[in-house]
DNA sequence: TTGCTAACCGGATAGCTATCCGCGTACTCG
DNA sequence: CGAGTACGCGGATAGCTATCCGGTTAGCAA
């Protein structure tokens, strides 16, 4: 993965706000991600408790709290490198989901973008969701997609409340209900992004 | 209190198919009811846990969940009134809200309405929605509301697949968001009425 | 190398959800 | 009115999340 200690401390000397990670605690963070995903990928998501983890981790439990503050956060941090490419995708990728289309075509390819990463996702994300529900709205990935889709909507919309618009149309695919439909309801992705075009497209007079 | 037995068929509709409830089954529900609506009142949704409620009606842990199931049907067996207030509104009630006015405006009614609603009841919902996120789907209420926005959204858009957009509208409003936006942001529900409107009245070409 | 200290470790613990099963009782039928 | 039985009752239990705190160790400095 990387370097086991970060040996060069004297190099870190601007980067040194957050005040360095011993090296034990970094090589248990690694462990304990290895052990969340091989559960994750064994037995499923109902399967990643934080006992289970920590035991598989050969750890005590109490350490797998510390490094990552409850079950929700553990979990999210599992798709965090997939997470960090979508947002590359939408902010620097090619049209229409990247810069230079009309603002119109690339909310309609983030939503469309968003409804597969969701999909691709929902074991994960249904679990962190069941977790706290809450906790969506403060996570890392949440507020890049709700700035993003903010940024955007003030262009379409000027005069309209561009944060709570924003809210509402990632509203549109929360994983609990991209499970539903796929998996209770035989719904494919394809035909969610059919009905949310039409919904943004609106209005038969 | 009331009536020992349900000789009365207040609930029972149509239905003698229900084998009849016992009567000690039928106070102990009510006793459930009581002390889960008392704790709720006193010390909010927090404090309604199954061994507590169980322990402030004076029974066992065991009984409340043969009655209930879960805590997110107990929870949701609180609004049971309400709900009902609800569904006759739209159902049965004065225009625009009920019958009579054109299917674009319903519609816009039952949004307007449903995002007071879940403001209103948002604790409670919240709890339930915490305890299991995929219960939503499959209650009472949620099919109720389910059919009657499938019902509009074929007058309004003939060619959708109604089922699916549905599920889009209400997703506009889940009590995660409604709370995100009221207690963390201090959004009112007026300005998130505003921003559905927007939403569905759409295309600034 | 040695000593110091802040940070980390991890088992014990509290409180929760949900299930199980032997005991007790409300209702039915003769 | 009295006996049988199906249903309801509720304490004991397993497994989970999350916290706490005394013992341990990594990294730094001399």
């Amino acid at each position: 993965m990387r370097d086991e200690r970060n040996t060069d401390g004297t190099e870190l000397a601007l980067a040194g706000q957050p005040p360095l990670e011993r090296s034990d605690a970094a090589r248990n963070r690694q462990r304990i991600l290895d052990a969340a995903a091989q559960l994750l990928a064994e037995k499923g998501p109902e399967a990643v408790t934080m006992n289970v983890v920590a035991q598989l981790a050969g750890i005590g439990v109490g350490t797998v709290y510390r490094r990552f503050g409850d079950l929700t956060q553990l979990l999210l941090a599992l798709l965090d490198h997939r997470e960090r490419q979508f947002q590359q995708a939408f902010l620097s990728g090619p049209m229409p989901l990247g810069p230079g289309a009309p603002p119109r075509d690339r909310l309609r390819a983030f939503l469309h973008a968003l409804v597969d990463h969701v999909a691709e996702h929902q074991t994960v994300m249904l679990a962190a969701e069941a977790a706290s529900p809450l906790a969506r709205y403060t996570t890392g990935p949440y507020l890049a997609w709700h700035l993003h889709v903010s940024m955007l909507v003030r262009r379409i919309w000027p005069d309209a409340d561009a944060g709570v618009m924003a809210n509402l149309l990632l509203s549109l695919c929360p994983p609990s209900l991209i499970r539903h439909l796929t998996a209770r309801q035989g719904i494919t992705p394809e035909q969610i992004r059919m009905s949310i075009d039409q919904l943004l497209d609106a209005p038969p007079r």
